[in-house]
DNA sequence: ACCTGAACACCGTTCAAGT
DNA sequence: ACCTGAACACCGTTCAAGT
């Protein structure tokens, strides 16, 4: 295959899971000299955004890792981009689902509450172990295996709540857009007191501190003390987890008075 | 100010809004040779930011806009960074805040379901409207002053839900993080019809007959077929419409029955 | 089939110099 | 006080060449 022929179906493509089958298996092929294939490449490049966060991941910097040139990593992916998608479909792969959530045939006595809630907490979970999947999940069209494996878990938990099937995708936005949205912000919160060098409860203290230091804010700052206050624990840890257990209550709280009203 | 200065002060400050009073005023000086300022240099950001995307956004492409060197916009900002979260709050203001929602001492007679409602909306319509948002929101402090009277006024109208102090954090989450979410999808989605160059509901068609061209997944895909079918409206557009005001009345219900479960 | 080196067209940012 | 030009240390990716 021609650099020109691939280069025209890489803009043709809207993501590398849809890339003809040649490619797409891959795997171990053994007996190259650098040892170098799709998988170690992108086991490679998941320690490395975790390491050093998706700014400062490149295709030189992750050639490096490997102790090749970057062009060579070239050989097994068409672009960064499609590298990335790789990487954070494989990072789905850590939701614990196939084990856990019954399905369509199968007989199940578990409360679908608690397999919303399993399934919200390892979505949280990869987000805040891997801040670099937000930007990511937000921005591909997410149709990797481990994702879609994911979703369809979703859509049969959300099945049994007794929803009526024409609000059973918006059921699902609000649960998970929920999920997503406070893992990114937790997410990147951890990043920046790993950059920082400073514990999480320190770097919360002294951010309230330099906001505190800024006059125009800190008057109107004063009115939402209360509120942080109340808001309970001791941690920052703690907050967190208070916060999205409450947050995830009211949701699934939602969903029953919902199904109460229409079913 | 010598260059080392403020090269030191740069990565201590946590946020552009923390850096002292001489920068922050800025404003039209008037008389300069380009008629250069940090007003000018936002609002052109903002603008080149919505024509090309965060990804296309450099320093150079918008000094080029500008008339000048990439360098001069350093004159009025430390850095790339500091540029974008100033350019992120500049369209915080673009939600109808201070108009609408009641202050603290006011009396009102309006619901907060309404009110809750219209923040959520115009929190949407910001992430859809600019969908360069979404990766820096998540990703700054988050403390200009446009932003914080947003926050300000969600704090206000979940006060008046009823519900417990210690739980209004996370019902501000349940809420707000779920719009997040969901106009972070929404916006992105918009970007690639864009960018694409076709319309959205070819761009959807599209991407299900691609998908579905993968055989992998286009059998176990058949299994949510009927969820996607009764979702209800003709066009992406509606459909996102209808699984928007649905998932936010769950979660407005949500918030009703906790308050009647507690309070 | 796999890997490399040189090159192209970019980045953000520093620094010393101009007016 | 404001602006420029050259330079540094990077990018992703192409292309022609090697084994």
């Amino acid at each position: 295959m021609v650099a020109a022929e691939r280069a025209k179906r890489r803009s043709a493509r809207a993501s590398v899971w849809l890339e003809d089958k040649a490619r797409r298996g891959g795997g171990a092929r053994g007996g190259q000299p650098s040892g170098l294939d799709r998988d170690r490449i992108v086991a490679t490049a998941v320690a490395l955004l975790d390491a050093e966060g998706l700014a400062k991941f490149s295709m030189r910097r992750l050639a490096a890792e490997l102790n090749v040139t970057a062009m060579s990593v070239y050989w097994y992916v068409d672009t960064k981009d499609d590298l990335l998608e790789l990487a954070l479909d494989t990072v789905f792969g850590e939701t614990g689902v196939p084990a856990t959530i019954p399905g369509d045939e199968e007989e199940s006595t578990a409360d679908w509450r608690d397999l919303l809630r399993e399934l919200a907490v390892d979505y949280r979970a990869v987000l805040v172990r891997h801040p670099w999947v937000s930007p990511l999940a937000g921005t591909f069209l997410n149709i990797g295996p481990n994702y879609l494996e994911f979703s369809f878990a979703v859509q049969r938990v959300i099945r049994r709540t007794g929803l009526p099937l024409s609000e059973q995708t918006a059921a699902i936005s609000a649960v998970f857009q929920f999920v997503y949205g406070f893992g990114t912000i937790e997410g990147h919160f951890i990043e920046r007191c790993a950059a920082a060098g400073v514990s999480h409860d320190e770097y919360f203290s002294d951010a309230i501190a330099a906001v505190m230091q800024v006059p125009e804010i800190s008057h109107v700052m004063e009115r939402s003390k209360a509120i942080m206050e109340a808001r309970g624990g001791d941690t920052v840890g703690e907050m967190f987890e208070r916060d999205f257990s409450t947050a995830l209550e009211i949701v699934i709280g939602g969903i029953e008075a919902r199904v109460a009203r229409v079913g």
